[in-house]
RNA sequence: GCGGCCAUAGUUUAGCGGUAAAACACGAGUUUGUGGCACUUGGGUCCUGGGUUCGACUCCCAGUGGCCGCCCCA
């Protein structure tokens, strides 16, 4: 048909349904999602399986448990948690109400959903320390940029039960492995203490006090800041409120003695583990629930641009505040987005899913349903196999074999269907042979293990289109 | 929440006030059952909605989205 006469048909068809829609008054769907929100794509799922692989497979060598909670809670878990006074609460939690009239919110991090299920299912009857492991999407309604969405990936890891500060020297260690297992270089550990509530309101008390003082130097926000966490100032990156905060009185300094004692055996236990960590006395962690310990891992070279992969901390109030026991809790969360795109940055290495090595051609009618069942047949003995089966020329079957860079090609045509017969063909030498379908598996398991096959990326003639993919 | 830059095919980009182009990728094909090259060919509401204009992908405004910085954090 002439290509003038299908493009006006096209044009009619494209209008007609256009017309229907305004009778429906149907709104266009939005071909995108929401704004910080991304599709992780096939492209970068090797990446996302590194992560994966790295990642539980630490948690089980340091004995943490999967657990998955619900994505859904109720508001006052997380407000309860997190801190009224957190930007986290004020401006970027997804709440909303249920249809029954629930107040509940997508979660923003992953602790408080895993202490609500400590304490609900009594998962401190476990063996303690109780260390639980999980992964899944959190959600902050902020505004996205580089390694920053709505919609982003945590692994958490959370330990219950145990107030040692070897266990804070562990969890750090894991953080650590996590991310060096990665491949990222050049990593650093932040340390603090923020003391526990006792040595905390004292020094808060202190800190507002001097910046009560020095109040006219300090920026818009950071006024605001004194009145709801003062702490907060601390972190600040305006010049001005940074000077100040260089000069306030360090919470380090005002620790009761237990508090004092517990961060200086964790920094001993964390020498004995030669880990690269630096005392930063303005570390404060964006979430109220913390206590003493808090931790934060940064990459980049010393003096360049620091970038937060995650961080995390003792909560030893915590599940007592959510109404449990009185129990000792550390844990912490990294963010998948940004461990990934640090990956990228210096070039680590993604995980290499196995690809198949051998490809299934097949001819006419016939040959078409025998190959189905015998794609079967070899995946069932554990031969991974490409195909096409929709597509009709041996030609094109074999250009597709080619791209793939498989070294042999199964070809079934309608002789050979009827002969119960199989052609192997060698991909860089091009020779071909005979198999019968009886032998077919044990003849392929064979020849892929015989080194001297000539793979398709030995043979100089031939151009490989999937290696840098 | 504030500021800057941007929006054309799956991807990366050209382009002009007169109804769109390249490269790569993808599909079909180049006669009888055989891959790399080459050739032919297919595919676009030029982000959405208004405005200016005889006419807008192009100019103006708004919206939406993306990227970057601030804030904060993962």
């Amino acid at each position: 048909m002439p290509r003038k006469i299908v493009k006006k048909i096209k044009k009619a068809v494209t209008k007609k349904s256009k017309s229907e829609m305004k009778v429906k008054e149907l709104e266009p769907v939005m071909l995108q999602p929401p704004r910080g929100m991304k599709d992780i794509l096939p492209g970068e799922q090797p990446y996302w399986e590194q992560v994966r692989r790295v990642t539980e497979r630490l948690a089980r060598d340091y004995g943490f448990s999967r657990i998955d909670t619900p994505v859904v809670e109720f508001n006052n878990l997380f407000n309860r948690s997190i801190g009224e006074g957190t930007d986290i609460i004020e401006k970027e939690m997804y709440s909303f109400a249920t249809k029954g009239g629930d107040k509940v919110a997508l979660r923003p991090e992953m602790t408080a959903g895993t202490c609500r299920a400590y304490i609900q299912h009594g998962l401190h009857l476990l063996p303690k320390p109780v260390k639980l492991f999980s992964t899944g999407p959190v959600y902050r309604y902020d505004r996205p940029q580089e390694g920053r969405y709505r919609e982003f990936y945590q692994v958490n890891y959370d330990a219950f039960g145990e107030q040692d500060p070897v266990l804070d020297a562990q969890m750090i260690q894991v953080a650590y492995r996590v991310v060096q297992n990665l491949g990222i270089k050049s990593i650093q550990i932040q340390v603090n203490s923020i003391g526990c509530p006792t040595c905390r309101k004292e020094y808060k008390d202190l800190l507002v006090n001097y910046l009560e003082s020095k109040k006219n130097k300090l920026c818009q926000d950071c006024k605001r800041r004194l009145e709801t966490n003062p702490l907060r100032v601390l972190d600040c990156k305006e010049d001005k409120c940074s000077q100040v905060a260089a000069a306030a009185p360090q919470s380090v300094d005002h620790l009761c003695d237990d508090c004092r004692n517990h961060f200086k055996n964790l920094l001993e236990y964390l020498d004995e583990l030669d880990l690269p960590y630096a005392i930063n006395p303005q570390l404060v962690r964006g979430l109220d629930y913390y206590t003493k310990t808090v931790f934060e891992i940064w990459s980049g070279e010393e003096g360049g641009r620091k970038f937060s992969l995650g961080g995390g901390g003792r909560y030893d109030g915590l599940v007592k505040m959510l109404g449990g026991e009185n129990t000792p809790a550390i844990g912490f969360g990294l963010g998948v987005e940004r461990l990934i795109l640090e990956m990228k940055r210096v070039q680590a290495k993604p995980y290499r899913a196995p690809k198949p090595r051998i490809f299934l051609a097949q001819l006419g009618d016939l040959a078409k349903k025998k190959s189905l069942k015998l794609f079967s047949e070899l995946e069932k003995n554990g031969i991974l196999v490409a195909e096409s089966f929709g597509r009709g020329s041996l030609k094109a079957q074999l250009r597709v074999a080619d791209k793939l860079g498989v070294e042999l090609t199964l070809i079934l045509g309608q002789k050979e269907a009827l002969d119960r017969t199989v052609i192997i063909k060698n991909m860089a030498s091009g020779v071909q042979e005979i198999v019968s379908v009886d032998k077919l598996v044990d003849v392929v398991k064979k020849k892929l293990k015989t080194d001297n096959v000539v793979t398709y990326h030995d043979n100089g003639n031939h151009n490989n289109h999937s290696e840098n993919k």
